[in-house]
DNA sequence: GTCTATAGCAAGATAGAC
DNA sequence: GTCTATCTTGCTATAGAC
């Protein structure tokens, strides 16, 4: 993936705080409430620092943005890996990869929900093209991964549909979503039994419209 | 409903005028970049008749949400009364509704959603007790007006349900939420053909779960 | 009610000293 | 790399004249 020139300043180590740091304040703040000022303190280095790294406000968020999905991802296909991969009990392997991943986006220290909830709040404001890289980092690969590991179900007869990207979206759409509603994408705390709860039946309701 | 003192100032036409712009700028630029000078002059007033009508810009937002989500509600009510109140067609009518819905919350003019983005963008700065108020004014509300007409579709025996609360909250979910996320609640545009698509596969889905 | 200041402050971005 | 100014802009909220 090509870096931007202003990507290869200064010492890793401190951009990697920066971001991170940046990736906590503009997920509770908000963009246009986080400052610069804010993001240094909590990354540990001076504003200066920042600027050394990144171009500018807007900057530093769509790198925050793209590698906490990126992150995200790769946590999610691992979750794919494990509990996907080899099936034993259908129903229980989808509940625990729900609860897994809803925890993964949502969870206590989860950052990556609540930057996402910026993301979709500055649609209207987001630098070109930011959207698009993002949405393709993020949800639309781990939805490709969800159905790459359908496709295998569906060979062993353990899942029937039409169209595997809509099975899918289905299946995120009664497992997750609702979590990501409830908890308004992790600013909200919910406790582990409701996320249990709401995963064991969103799974459910997926069997009946496709399992066998 | 109380009215705080700040509600009875000045012109109620000039008040209307400025929750109503404040309610499409709040929704597109979000609450930290709306400015006061904006509003004002989306309403044609001045600035100072804003501060006439309300105290701050914390609470010309409250309005504004409170208000919006109000006038959303009664609109899905009527909605509710025109097509699920006698049924001919159970699919249709369900369809004709969840068209109908996504188009007063998420279509072209439709203010409410972006507004309801805002309010969902900001859970974390809102002032005390308007989440609560929001919700309850606008998506709860709406839930019980459709479980209120479930209940008695399933006594005519035409929905099977152990839960009507659940069975309308999967209603949203399937014909609803789908089209809310796609478009962001309303910032980027959809088609009619693409919304009565995702309704009626939705209904699709929702009647397989609780048709008999 | 309108208009035009303006006080006060916060924040983005820069510059200089070390 | 860090620290401490500083410039500049833009916004909330207020005030005064009409």
């Amino acid at each position: 993936m090509g870096e931007d020139t202003a990507e290869r300043r200064g010492r890793p180590d401190k951009r990697e705080a920066i971001v991170r740091a940046a990736g906590r304040v503009f997920g509770s703040e908000g963009y246009t409430r986080a400052t610069i000022d804010q993001i240094a303190r909590e990354a540990g280095v001076s504003k200066k620092t920042v600027y050394n790294h990144f171009d500018d406000k807007a900057d530093l968020f769509r790198r925050a943005a793209l590698e906490s999905a990126e992150e995200l991802s790769e946590r999610i296909t691992a979750l794919c890996d494990r509990h996907l991969r080899k099936i034993l009990d259908l129903e229980t392997d989808l509940t625990d990869f729900a609860i897994d991943r809803a925890n993964a986006v949502l969870g206590a220290y989860a950052t990556h929900g609540s930057l996402g909830r910026t993301v979709r709040a500055e649609v209207e404001h987001l630098p070109e093209g930011l959207l698009e890289a993002w949405l393709e980092a993020g949800p639309r690969r781990s939805q490709r991964d969800i159905a790459i590991h359908f496709r295998t179900m569906a060979d062993r007869g353990l899942l029937v549909y039409d169209d595997v990207a809509k099975a899918a979206a289905h299946f995120t759409l009664l497992t997750f979503t609702p979590i990501a509603e409830w908890t308004f994408f992790g600013a909200l705390p919910i406790s582990d039994e409701e996320i249990k709860s709401i995963a064991s039946e969103g799974v459910r309701m997926f069997l009946r419209l496709y399992g066998r």
